[in-house]
DNA sequence: CAGTGGTCTAGACCACAAC
DNA sequence: TTGTGGTCTAGACCACTGC
């Protein structure tokens, strides 16, 4: 049996995509909605303030939950989201490329991802095109605590896919830091910078469920083809 | 009387910050707090879950909730903040030079705030030193609908704490959008740039209580000087 | 005033982890 | 089996909006 506060907040997604309630305008009132899908109303609420979260609804005391018209055309780079699902959600023609496969111990990185001490690091280094053009690279690291086996295969295709599906392993949360850096040596080769003096990077830092650090990533970006969206509300103090 | 659930968060907070429960170690479980703060579970679990969606916590179905070690260091840059509020937190010397105030009529702009017929908007320029360097531009385009005056003192000091304390507004949300451009005349004019040759641009929408949109706003910033921090779960999907 | 969303309660049943 | 967090319920009272 499906999450019934899920159900109910892909339900009302979907009438709001396909304008059964348009922006600006309210949605049914909240024990309206209880009676409709037949449940109790902090069930409801649980689905609405998903949809708040999301940036679908604005909910206002005393008068009801607004439609809003954001959130239509911003595909979403915040989030944990693997590359072949952004690309599956833009549309765009893309390609992976491997560059590297290998097992490190390199220092830096090795205190970083602290793996048992006989065992080793993943390091896989993957340029994506979009359009045809080296748009992206990306350097992940990964501990062989976790992740025993890498094939060209399962780079090529999505190693979250092989971790989720094939490994039984949740990933569960990540800390991301978004900054400006030069290019490095390998980015000039490895990507058409065409004379851009920056690359954007995203490092994040990925957890499993059991709180358990088990990747680090590089994803460095050509700085015109960057874009990062987010949706946020004011926290008072 | 204020909210339970906001100050049995707090109180966490506070205790979590001072090493009562330690990195990786787990808080006392739901039916412990429940009889500690004397309250009921799902308000003890609202709180919780302010701790998860901030990064202070990590729930496990079966074993309980995993003090992180994360968010320490990270000052957020997400969520709607002011300059002021920010420098306060970082604790940084920070100075900010009102370049521009005046009340314009661009085209691009009106069309984005849409105000009523007969008004105006009005649009600040401020440089934001950090440590004796101009690191920041902020352009602000405000609807005069909202706010009727603007003095220097005022953009000098917090328009925010204006907007909020003195008019009685509640900014509610805003959208973000993550670019980087190249430096306009402008930027090279107001800003220490040392020869870098892109700048990152936050480009916000805010909006008020009420779903109006009051403010659109450009934060230009020196590459090697952003940074920006998230704290993201993974979705299923 | 009636209707809205916001908070809080006391209890139930479930899925999961650990022993 | 026991204890954990996750979902769901039916009801209560409150603060706010609009008439």
């Amino acid at each position: 049996m499906k999450k019934k506060y899920l159900t109910i907040y892909d339900d009302l997604v979907k009438k709001i995509q396909s304008d059964v309630w348009p922006a600006s305008t309210l949605l049914p009132s909240e024990n309206e909605l209880t009676t409709e899908y037949d449940t109790s109303r902090e069930t409801i609420r649980k689905a609405l303030n998903l949809l708040a979260q999301n940036g679908y609804i604005h909910k206002i005391r005393g008068k009801g939950s607004v439609v809003l018209d954001i959130n239509k055309f911003s595909f979403p780079v915040s989030g944990i989201v693997s590359f072949k699902e952004l690309a599956q959600q833009m549309n765009q023609t893309s390609e992976t490329i491997v560059e590297e496969i290998s097992v490190i111990e390199d220092k830096a990185v090795t205190d970083k991802l602290q793996p048992s001490e006989q065992s080793q690091i993943w390091k896989v280094v993957r340029i994506r095109e979009i359009s045809g053009e080296k748009i992206i690279l990306d350097k992940d690291f990964f501990n062989a605590d976790y992740v025993p086996i890498l094939s060209k295969e399962t780079c090529q295709n999505s190693i979250y896919e092989y971790i989720e599906n094939d490994l039984g392993l949740t990933i569960a949360y990540a800390e991301k830091e978004i900054v400006v850096e030069e290019p490095t040596q390998e980015d000039r080769e490895c990507l058409d910078l065409e004379g851009h003096s920056n690359v954007v990077v995203i490092k994040s830092h990925v957890y499993l469920e059991d709180t358990s650090l088990f990747q680090y990533s590089e994803s460095r970006h050509r700085p015109d083809k960057f874009r990062f969206v987010d949706f946020a509300r004011r926290v008072k103090n």
